[in-house]
RNA sequence: GCCGAUGUAGCUCAGUUGGCCAGAGCAGCUGAUUUGUAAUCAGCUGGUCGGGGGUUCGAAUCCCUCCAUCGGCUCCA
């Protein structure tokens, strides 16, 4: 007998080489039939695998994490199978679950497979499915997997294979497929019932873009039907939040290929939002012991050959600016930090004098591969909020916590909750990779993860994934379909001191090396402004938005008083505009909701006489009728509550 | 940069067995209407069908090429 231990800690005993599906059945028959997998003692196993010693156990069903990997990974073996039915001598690479569904890398040889053929495949997908194949593990020497795929001819697999230790291999057999697989699987196919493949894709085998490309097809399923329909129904919503579309309709930025590709142009309206915001950072910037600065859109390439940027992105980059003076050259600066560095040097500084902090809204200009530029979230030109933080080694950890104050008061006046924040640190196998002493690593390294600690930050560590000059932290916020894209950063820099040689007079009269810290609690306006614009689905803060109210004169009668009141907010300092078109009511309320300006004030013969507006709030309604100071004081503390 | 797809008016989109001067709605302009909480009516303007090349008597439609965009991959100082 073995000893199960439930998750509410009761213990029962079963026979040995018992199942966890038989375990769910000897609870109740409902419970067995949603058991995908099981996990035993923090491992996902099948629910058909004998358990063999005492193990504590959670049943994975459709509701868990691992439950839903589960059901996608065995999908990934469905497709494989579909594909291996329907193009024989098809190679397959890796085909893991993920965030959303699941993908499999396969090599198709010389045929040509586009979007056009998912339907097929999907079709094939379902038919297998209702067959009810189940899944079996198999344990397999190393020599027998070898030779099963060099019969099939998988060159993939049989990389894979080399990494891999005999006695741990495992195969999984499903219908006519059969893959080298770590497993979990579901017990058998029955419990897929909708399934769409959502799209297709190149990608280098095993991220190296010196491999082959395979394709990726992309797809997800369902135990009903009802919930894809959901799903899909999300995805279209999401759209609808897409910021290219929202800044499109809402007049902030475009592009032009005139000017160039990634080349954001800022309409009016989205330049006076970004410049609102940039006044917020300003002031909470001040407060924080900041100063600004305003350097040069260009530099000397002397600059980027003393700060290494040069030899390692110079070729990559915009081609240098040539001069009449014989071998002089400028590039278009692609980070602020070196021009910093030189405000730097530009007087001799004391221990007393640190930490230095200077800010800069700092438009940088970076040659970005073309098939990797996205709206207004990777462009080629692009403003940092960026600021350097030139300190002593001893301060590293609470310059840190100030920044990252900064970050999340930010982040909570805009009310960005779902964010991640990954700590990249260096990989401490390959040391060679990173510039700067181990003993200022650790050092920093360590000030990192106590700052995030002491700050009550969840975060999650990436080994390997630090810059070569430094640990980094990195706020991260997913977009409308739930891509992540990195915002707020904070980068502690061992090499750019070295290199310009920075200095300071410490209290023993000797000079020291600063540390300096980079940080952008936006990332850059362009990408902040796309996320905020996703986040909120255009309907910006009251206090960000452009336009904070529409004056709507129920005909041409009314628009002296219309242009009274305009008068009146304006020197209440509310941003509002009339509209004066010879249109209905009901046409001119639709298109300022449209424009999701929050508030419209409709005027005609009653407010006229009365010397009131009538308030309609976007997205909600008729709020009544209210005095301009009334509707005055109504937004000025609706926005004094959010700014503090 | 790589794989796949897409590109018709300012916007959203019809239009392919290749065939009369390329269509609609919205936007814009003109006029009528003077309007009460999500679209008033009528008329008009507007396109070298992404650019270039080719096949053909004839190309938005077929082929080649370049550009841009979209979904990914790689990259992201």
């Amino acid at each position: 007998m073995i000893r199960i231990t439930f998750p509410d800690n009761v213990v029962r005993e079963f026979p040995e080489g018992i199942t966890s599906f038989e375990i769910a059945k000897s609870i109740s028959e409902g419970l067995a039939r949603n058991v995908l997998s099981s996990t035993l003692n923090g491992d996902i196993w099948d629910s058909n695998r004998p358990i063999l010693n005492d193990a504590s156990i959670v049943f994975n069903t459709w509701d868990s994490e691992a439950g839903k990997a589960t059901f996608w990974h065995s999908s990934a073996h469905l497709m494989a199978e579909a594909i291996e039915a329907l193009y024989p001598g098809t190679k397959f690479g890796i085909g893991p679950n993920i965030e959303n569904g699941f993908y499999y890398d396969v090599d198709f040889g010389e045929r040509v497979v586009s979007s056009d053929d998912l339907p097929t495949i999907e079709a094939k997908m379902i038919e297998l499915a209702r067959n009810k194949q189940t899944f079996k593990r198999v344990d397999i020497p190393k020599s027998e997997a070898i030779s099963y795929f060099e019969k099939k001819q998988d060159p993939y697999k049989l990389e894979l294979l080399q990494d891999l230790e005999d006695g741990t291999i495992t195969f999984y057999e499903s219908g006519s497929f059969t893959d080298l697989c770590r497993g979990p699987h579901l017990p058998d196919t029955s419990n897929i019932k909708a399934v769409k493949l959502l799209s297709i894709a190149g990608a280098y085998w095993r991220g190296d873009e010196h491999k082959k490309q395979l394709t990726r097809i992309y797809g997800i399923t369902f135990p009903k039907q009802k919930e894809l329909e959901e799903y899909l129904a999300f995805l279209e919503e999401a759209k609808k939040r897409d910021h290219r579309k929202l800044g499109k309709e809402l007049e902030l930025f475009a592009f032009s290929q005139k000017v160039g590709m990634g080349l954001p142009l800022w309409l009016p309206k989205g330049a006076e939002l970004r410049s609102r915001l940039e006044n917020f950072l300003k002031k909470v910037q001040k407060k924080a012991g900041y100063e600004q600065v305003i350097t040069p859109h260009i530099g000397n390439k002397e600059l980027y050959v003393t700060s290494g940027h040069y030899e390692k992105y110079g070729k990559d980059s915009f081609r240098p600016i040539t001069t009449p003076q014989e071998g002089e050259e400028f590039f278009l600066k692609p980070m602020n930090c070196p021009h910093h560095c030189e405000i730097y040097k530009t007087k001799p500084r004391s221990y007393k004098d640190l930490p230095l902090r200077l800010a800069e809204f700092g438009t940088v200009y970076r040659y970005e591969q073309s098939g990797e530029l996205h709206g207004l979230t990777r462009v080629r030109g692009f403003t940092q909020d960026d600021a350097h933080l030139f300190c002593r080694p001893d301060q590293v950890k609470d310059e840190f916590k100030s920044v990252i104050d900064i970050v999340l008061y930010i982040f909570k006046t805009l009310d960005f909750n779902d964010f991640t924040v990954q700590i990249s640190l260096r990989d401490p196998n390959n040391k060679e990779k990173y510039i700067g002493s181990d003993e200022n690593w650790e050092k920093s390294e360590k000030a990192i993860m106590e700052a995030a600690e002491e700050k009550g930050l969840k975060t999650i560590i990436e080994i390997g994934e630090a810059a070569f000059y430094g640990p980094k932290m990195d706020f991260m916020v997913k977009d409308a379909i739930g891509r992540k894209w990195q915002l707020g950063t904070i980068q502690v820099d061992y090499n750019l001191p070295e290199r310009f040689e920075l200095e300071y007079v410490g209290s023993d009269n000797q000079k020291h090396r600063p540390v300096m810290i980079h940080r952008a609690p936006f990332g850059s306006m362009e990408r902040f402004v796309a996320v905020l614009l996703e986040h909120c689905a255009g309907k910006f803060p009251l206090w960000l938005t452009p336009d904070q109210a529409m004056i709507i004169p129920i005909s041409e009668k009314y628009v002296n008083y219309a242009k009274n009141v305009l008068q009146l907010l304006n020197n209440y300092d509310i941003r509002t505009l009339i509209d004066e078109r010879n249109e209905k009511a009901g046409k001119k309320i639709r298109d300022a909701e449209l424009q999701r300006i929050p508030y419209m004030l409709i005027v005609g013969e009653k407010e006229e006489t009365d010397g009131t507006v009538s308030v309609r709030k976007q997205g909600e309604g008729d709020m009544g009728s209210f005095s301009i100071k009334d509707f005055s004081d109504l937004v000025n503390n609706e926005v004094k509550k959010i700014l503090d």
